[in-house]
DNA sequence: TTGAAAGCGGTACCAG
DNA sequence: CTGGTACCGCTTTCAA
């Protein structure tokens, strides 16, 4: 089914189908009715690729992410989609489930779709893409990787300023022995957070800290949270490199019998909307992410008539949000009670 | 940056750098060696539409879904494209937000793309489109809605003898006051099974309920209750449409001090990893999701050799999850007690 | 083993 | 306002 057969019923030409199709005011309306008639008889969809092929351009968004599963990603990634249908544009969608493979094959993937702009929402990449993506032209945005190039944006999280934050209330509450639970990607950002707790414990030797890692899932959370605790290290708080895996490591020590927060603090990171509607409510770091989905977009949609924008770097501060989760150190006596 | 240039720089003709890119053994290893060393330098990516264009086939699956911020569709389009990828295919998304002109964009989109297979995952559908998608020729799924037939197969899940399970135990726990918490989709499977709550209702005179509705998400779970609770109705169960929601219920009753399972039962449907990780684990009803998503995999993309399977429907049976948020119904006493 | 050329299904420019 | 037609970038015979 094709422009043509279409054409022919309306006994007219292809241009004039194309001009239908694309809402050219110039078509006579009832040359325009008896073509609509046609297509409607013939069930016609225009093929889209012989139209992207045609027609150049591809009014097309790529956004690849880490982990869709995790609400964080999803929220940007649902924002840059309703911003770029506001103005016309489709988007395509690629999880790397930090794979640094799949995510050269999604980033190869987006190219080859000719997107008109690529947001890559993820922890792990190498500088070989970088300079691959630099080079085919298309604005790009990166959030908390790489480094800002000619059509390249950054967007970052100040990371160190958040996990301060944390561990300076933490301190504060008589807090000493702290763990860390992080996930498999030990690349970038995630890296970052767990710096900044190791700094934080390397500035004050008062503080010290054990971490333990599995995957960025609830399970993972609870996985690496009995690792921690299993190697007999008595924290009396655990960071959380996010809410979900906090939301997995609340669960851990539910069925330890411990208690949160009177035995034990918890902080998560993203401030998700789960972390409201956990267990105890989850103490945790707010990271805007509609507004972040509205920076890609308008990074990567530049305004009709204006120029892309230069290349430059956003940064984000993450605001520090306390809910149940967290209390004070439990002291020995009340922490020989709870056992 | 096309075929021909990296032909040019190749010295060989447009055919022989296309035999490379498609893995065609023919091609000699020193001219294949030239080639691939033209395409590395010219950063040369090809252009998937044209490909596509002159292929004539697509190699890729479309999944619509009505909200993948819920995780068991999440679940189902994961088990789909990790199935897709291992046979070489790539799958593209879209959300439609259970807004049926969504669906019906999404739809156009698809066949747009010409996709090789479409699997709809969602509950609202008008009959027109199942019309204009028959005649399209693609293979199809439908989960939960739809009739089977020539090239569509159908998934459905029997919510009745699901939601019997449900109110079974309950009324031998000895609820008699019910509630349902549902989302705004009122077509196909969400009606099902509020349908399903209201019959088991409507055959057991002690029985009574009382419903409410809002967004399919942890928020709209809340508010749903909230409403339900305000109106003075005083259940001692409420049984959710989905797990999602059941969070989203738990948490409003620990904010009215209600003791989940003490004062009141809540139930969940479908599952998901939240079910256990939230607080009280919930009691649900198990929907196969990976199951699900293999089966739509094998409809869509029939082993070489094979024709597509006749139409035919697969009806998969929920599997009852007794877990902490249901006890039996409070006695008078315990129930001032907690007042 | 390689090249030439005919499409694939549209778009857009140029005439009429 | 409408038709003719030269591409868009790649795949795929058909010959050489």
């Amino acid at each position: 089914m094709n422009l043509e057969q279409v054409a022919r019923r309306a006994k007219v030409s292809t241009a004039t189908v194309s001009r239908v199709l694309n809402n050219a005011n110039v078509v006579k309306t009832s040359t325009r009715a008896r073509v609509e008639k046609a297509i409607e008889e013939l069930k016609y969809h225009p093929n889209l690729h012989a139209r992207n092929l045609a027609g150049g351009k591809s009014r097309t968004l790529g956004v690849i992410a880490s982990n869709m599963e995790n609400p964080f990603f999803f929220d940007i990634y649902k924002t840059i989609e309703s911003d770029a249908h506001a103005r016309g544009y489709e988007v395509v969608v690629a999880n790397t489930d930090y794979r640094s493979e799949q995510l050269v094959a999604s980033i190869r993937l987006m190219i080859g779709r000719r997107v008109a702009g690529l947001a890559a929402i993820v922890s792990e990449m190498e500088p070989a893409l970088i300079k691959e993506l630099t080079e085919s032209r298309i604005p790009v945005v990166f959030y908390d990787v790489g480094q800002p190039r000619q059509n390249i944006t950054n967007i970052r999280v100040n990371y160190r300023r958040g996990i301060d934050k944390v561990t300076d209330y933490l301190h504060n509450m008589g807090h000493r022995r702290l763990g860390f639970v992080g996930h498999h990607a030990m690349l970038g950002p995630i890296n970052e957070r767990m710096k900044a707790v190791l700094d934080a414990v390397a500035r004050n030797s008062s503080l010290e800290v054990k971490t333990a890692a599995d995957a960025d899932t609830l399970e993972g959370g609870r996985q690496a949270t009995r690792a921690l605790l299993s190697s007999g290290y008595q924290p009396t708080a655990i960071i959380c490199v996010n809410d979900v895996m906090a939301v997995g490591a609340l669960r851990e020590l539910r069925e330890r019998g411990i208690r949160v927060p009177q035995d034990m603090s918890v902080t998560g990171f993203d401030n998700v909307k789960l972390s409201e509607f956990c267990y105890p409510a989850l103490t945790t770091l707010h990271i805007p992410r509609e507004r972040i989905g509205h920076i890609i977009c308008n990074c990567l949609i530049p305004p009709p008539g204006e120029v892309a924008p230069a290349e430059h770097e956003i940064v984000i501060d993450p605001e520090f949000v306390v809910r149940e989760s967290t209390g004070p150190a439990p002291t020995a006596a009340r922490k020989r009670h709870a056992t």
